[in-house]
This record gives C-alpha cells, structure tokens and sequence, in this order.
DNA sequence: GCGGTTACATAGCCTGGCTATGTATATTGG
DNA sequence: CCAATATACATAGCCAGGCTATGTAACCGC
C-alpha cells in the first residue's frame, strides 16, 4: 500500500543537511570573496572566540575550531604578526602557550563585523521583515547545531 | 527620551550578519573537517550547480560561485583529471569551453551529500523536531538570500 | 582584414589545510 | 630521584584553493 509523503527541498535528513551545508557554503564563499577582513574565516571565528570566551591553549583552539593543532599554530603565528593576539606563559605548566586577543585584535573583529554586514545588508534588505525575524532565530538555532560536542 | 528596545544576540543588522556568518563558517568548517567527500566545498557546489541546471561555460561558473576565472579553470582541470566532468567544446563559439557533470560526478556528489549528512545526523538528532523544522525553513530562506543578484 | 574584445589557459604567488616529526616540559613508576 | 612515557607546542614539507597578471586563440565590427 503507498503511503502519501510530503516531499519538500529538504524533506529527508539527508536533503536538510545537504540544501543547509549548500547554501551556508555558499554564503561564506560570498563572504570571503567580496569582503574585505583583511583575515581568513577561521582567523575571524578563532578571534571571536578568544574575545568572547578568553586566553585559550592552542591545542584547545584548535579542537575548538576543528583544524589540526599546526594548523591552528600557524594562524596564530599569523595574527600574533599582525598584532591581533599574544602568546603568554601558562603559569605552572611550561609546556603550554596562552593565547590571548589584544586591544588591536578586537578593532580587527569589529573591522571584520562591519565589513561582513556590508556585504550582507543589501541582500538582508531583499528580504521580508518576516524572514529578517526568521533568520534572527535561525541563527541561534545553528549555534545549538554546532554546540560543542565533545567528539 | 529614551527609546525601550530590546537587545538580542542578533538585535541589530550587523549582529544577525556577523551571528549568521560565524555560525554559517562553524558549519561548513566542521563538515570539511569530518565528512570525507573527497572534494572541496567549492567543488561540491559546482558539481551541484553542473547537475541542477546543465552544462555552463567557465566564466559563468566562476561568477556563480563568486571565485575568480583562473580558479574555476583549476578547479574544472582536477575535476576532469578525477572524471566528474568533461569539457565540450561551444557550438558556434570556438573560445567557449562548457563543463559538463560526467555520470562518476552525479555518483560523487551523491556520495558527497551522504558523507556531510553522516556528520549532521547525530547533531540534528540532538535538536526538537521544532528546531529541525526551522532549520528547513532557514534553508529555503538562505537560498533567497543567496540569490543571484547580478552585482 | 585589422583592432579591439572576449574566453579560457598559464604562470607565479600566498594562505590555509594536512601528516610526520622534533623539542621541551610534566608526570609517573620503580 | 631518575628513567620512561606522555603531553604541548613548533617545525618541516606537502597539496589544494584562492588571487593577479599575462598569454593565446577566437570572435566581432568597421
């Protein structure tokens, strides 16, 4: 016997993670093509989290950010270059390195906010007021997607 | 006088952009990190491109993923050395390459779109069924807002 | 049919990923 | 208390994926 089903863009799990990866990806190539951060997507989230969340070991980092730990050391050689964060002593472990973000690295993060929202706001501005509000919670329910797991 | 308003995380243009942003990078960071596709994202989108809407010529491809000409030539080369796509020349335009996706290419971006759900389903497990139904909808609203907007 | 334009390819560079390995510091067991 | 092991980070060396500048072949327009 055959079961009607509702068959929408994303009806199947799989179809929700693709068409949700698809167009995410899409976003952020938009993003890094046409704003202008003057740093790499990870570079910005890694920023983010130490101004938010504070110093970090770089291993942490790295886990956090899921890239490996020399990926994750590079960057930081990177924006310490720039001034963006500062390597510091752990207090009672010799072995491990604090990064921590400077009064520089925070101006860069506002930098790279506003040039990010520049590109966004005329395609934002296409949009519906109710789909403006649709996206405010979106946003919050992607971050419980991407919520720390512990793998 | 002061004007009551409420501050959300996303409470202005430029925090929605940005919470949007870094949440949508966390995502695609991720699934490049633990779906082993065997392909870039950019090459995924391409592949996905090549299948919905048929053969496309190398600039129109690079315009449409926002990357630049040379690139898209270099991502079509290691596309067509691993057989996804062939190269066939323009009828009537003999400076115009069109990129076809080959039937290894729709076999890949099959395999590609199970391997970035195998990362997703244990995440979108962990979400209400609430939540999975707004991440449907923020889907088909990103799409919108990914729309070609001939900038 | 020559001059400019267009479409793609080539060359050369840099960043951002990776694995494998090195080095210094902690930690632990005997 | 010291040797062995484990841990944290750095270094080395690779490749893919981005870019700009430039080359080459085909088209178009006068």
């Amino acid at each position: 016997m055959y079961i009607g089903r509702v068959e929408t863009l994303t009806g199947t799990t799989e179809e929700l993670a693709a068409e949700l990866i698809l167009q995410s990806g899409r976003l952020i190539r938009l993003v890094a093509a046409q704003a202008s951060t003057g740093m790499s997507s990870t570079q910005a989230r890694t920023l983010a989290r130490l101004e938010e969340s504070g110093p970090a070991r770089v291993t942490d980092l790295a886990a956090a950010e899921h890239v490996a730990q020399p990926t994750m050391t590079a960057l930081v050689d990177r924006m310490e270059r720039a001034g963006y964060v500062r390597r510091q002593p752990h207090p009672g472990d010799g072995r491990v390195v604090l990064v921590a973000i400077t009064a520089a690295g925070r101006q860069q993060r506002a930098r790279g906010r506003h040039a990010m929202a520049d590109v966004l706001a005329p395609r934002l501005g296409r949009l519906s007021p109710e789909q403006r509000e649709q996206l405010r919670r979106h946003a919050e329910v992607l971050a419980d997607l991407m919520e720390d797991t512990g793998n």
